[in-house]
RNA sequence: GGGUCGUUAGCUCAGUCGGUAGAGCAGCGGACUUUUAAUCCGUUGGUCCAGGGUUCGAGUCCCUGACGACCUACCA
């Protein structure tokens, strides 16, 4: 701590022994009953002239943090905030009495009880005339500059207390929305008859997801345990007991980079519907999203400014194999894709061939799709990598102003270990007979380039789900350390029975960015992960 | 993991060619009974992220490290 710093707190340590010397404790309490800021602003709202206190009007009691204070001698204005909003103090030397000195020993962000009527300024600012002072509690740290705010972003961070205080507009703004928007989502799951658990976070299993897990322990039981990277598993689990419709709205942990786009530890929705399927889905997704953001545009009308994209329904569905030839015909128009012609499966070989030897691809993206060893892992590679980063600027509103949500629809079964093949039947009907991939009634959502949904028809098959563990055992053995584990108890419980259902997983941090326009997760987790502090700084 | 940028007073930021570290706000003292970033006068406050090097002399140049941001990669 530097020796200004150490002066400013001693200062505001002495003014804390000052109101202890006139019988106020510097960290006090039982306040009583307060009226909100809000309230009163709200009792007051018609009366737009400017007027004193009415002798008969209501004694008002309010509590907040000091956050401005403007001194013009006998006259002190304070600027005091509480939960629901600010208001001005009005304090005046001869209606405030003894009190008054009190003034003097007041910093920005101490916290005070008020009590007094209303009246409005000359300058039409509504305040509480204060009549009384009482100082609750003494704040020893500075708080920053009401007018320049806090803006090193580290700092944000680490001290979100700070950040809250200081740029309270913005950034309580956006975490009032992520509120509102997690309570849309349990109306709207609620108001369906959808119950909504708890599953457990520590697995001894890796499963649910293909991802990283973290890994801890248990003295008593001397058990190694995984934060959950899904609770999947275990919400269907709960479809074969017979809960129809389950959701949790949790946290799950996935051991991962850090990005603007991912924390360690997120917030996931997942839902299992039975008797429906990732179809009757793509319709409950526009709904569930368009319900979140009509409630947040209510609150918080500004999110709807500048956005890029437009939710209006319905969104765009499209083939995953669509979205690869759509993007071929958009970037290289030289490729002839192996689909496009109605290409036997020795087309793939040789079109992979062509890619892989061609100069249309970085070295990157060779080698990634060098990675894929079936022609499904090579679809979706080819999706990975000519499609995804573009979906903002292929698919986008008939006036080409906004872009617009889609739905990337059919992923190869080699990539969805927990889905449901399509049917034989449809998927020779959709992609012609002995088509060399095989898909699962699967989609994803991605509105502004970023993936926010994933959900397909389950798969509940328990022969076929041991397979896909089975498979999953045998990437783990080639090196893949985000292959899921074999659930023996899983497998036991789709042997009772699990209805046909369909589930869906959201990650509610980027749909609060997205709904939001935060560019980076950490703007809407209010601690995200950090390096601790070191003696370097 | 790679690249780029940043770190100076409590906060927001300047700091020229390498030559005594600055401003505004906050703080402190004073004036002021209708202010709105109040105003006016005066004034305190520094581990220039850390360590090393070059130099007569380093906030500034070089190296190493810490932390952060952005891009990229990884990652559903």
């Amino acid at each position: 701590m530097s020796d200004s710093e150490h002066t400013l707190e001693a200062v505001r340590r002495a003014k804390g022994e000052a109101w202890r010397a006139r019988g106020h404790q510097p960290f006090g309490n039982d306040t009583g009953p307060l009226h909100s800021v809000a309230s009163v602003r709200a009792a007051h709202e018609a009366q737009k002239e400017a007027f004193n206190a009415d002798p008969a009007g209501v004694t008002y009691r309010v509590a907040g943090r000091v956050i401005a204070l403007r001194d013009t001698g006998k006259l002190v204005f304070v600027k005091l905030r509480d939960g629901s909003g600010e208001i001005q103090l009005f304090c005046s030397a001869r209606d405030l009495g003894d009190d008054f000195a009190l003034l003097k020993e007041l910093d920005l962000g101490d916290i005070v009880l008020v009590e007094g009527p209303a009246m409005r300024t000359r300058l039409l600012e509504l305040s509480v005339l204060a009549k009384s002072l009482r100082p609750l509690t003494k704040s020893f740290t500075p708080i920053p500059s009401e007018w320049f705010g806090l803006s090193e972003l580290e700092t944000r961070y680490r001290q979100r207390y700070a950040d809250l205080i200081a740029n309270h507009a913005e950034v309580g703004a956006v975490f009032r929305a992520r509120s509102l928007i997690v309570t849309a989502l349990r109306e709207w799951l609620d108001a369906r008859d959808f119950v909504e658990v708890e599953t457990p976070t520590l697995n001894s299993l890796r499963g649910g997801a293909t991802a990283k897990p973290f890994t801890t322990h248990h003295n008593a039981l001397d058990l190694s345990l995984y934060l959950r990277v899904a609770p999947e598993l275990y919400l269907k689990r709960l479809i074969v007991g017979g809960l129809d419709r389950v959701y949790e709205i949790g946290r799950v942990w996935r051991n991962e980079g850090i990005s603007t786009r991912h924390n360690p530890e997120f917030t996931i929705l997942e839902f299992y519907q039975a008797y429906a399927t990732y179809r009757e889905l793509m319709d409950e997704t526009e709904e569930l999203v368009g319900h979140a953001d009509a409630k947040l545009v209510a609150r918080f009308p500004q999110f709807a400014d500048g956005r890029g994209y437009d939710l209006a329904r319905p969104w765009k569905r499209v083939r995953m194999l669509d979205a690869v030839t759509h993007a071929f015909a958009a970037r290289h128009p030289a490729l002839s894709a192996p689909w496009a012609d109605g290409h036997p499966s020795p087309g793939w070989g040789h079109f992979r061939e062509v890619l892989v030897r061609g100069t249309e691809l970085t070295k990157d993206e060779r080698s990634y799709l060098l990675k894929a060893h079936t022609f499904g892992e090579f679809l979706f590679a080819l999706f990975e990598v000519f499609a995804e980063g573009h979906l903002t600027t292929d698919y986008r509103t008939a006036d080409g102003a906004r872009s617009v949500p889609v739905f990337i629809v059919d992923y190869p079964f080699d990539v969805s270990p927990l889905a449901r093949k399509k049917d034989p039947s449809k998927q020779d009907e959709q992609y012609g007979p002995s088509y060399p991939v095989t898909f699962t009634d699967r989609f994803e959502l991605f509105v502004e380039g970023r993936e926010l949904a994933n959900a397909f028809s389950e798969l509940n098959d328990p022969d076929d789900q041991a397979a896909r563990f089975r498979a999953q055992l045998q990437n783990r053995a080639r090196g893949d350390d985000e292959a899921m584990d074999f659930d023996d108890d899983y497998i036991r419980a789709l042997g009772y029975g699990m209805p046909p259902t369909a589930g869906f997983g959201l990650g509610v941090d980027r749909l609060v960015m997205l709904l939001t326009g935060q560019k980076s997760i950490r703007d809407v987790v209010l601690f995200p992960l950090l390096r601790p502090e070191s003696d370097g700084r």
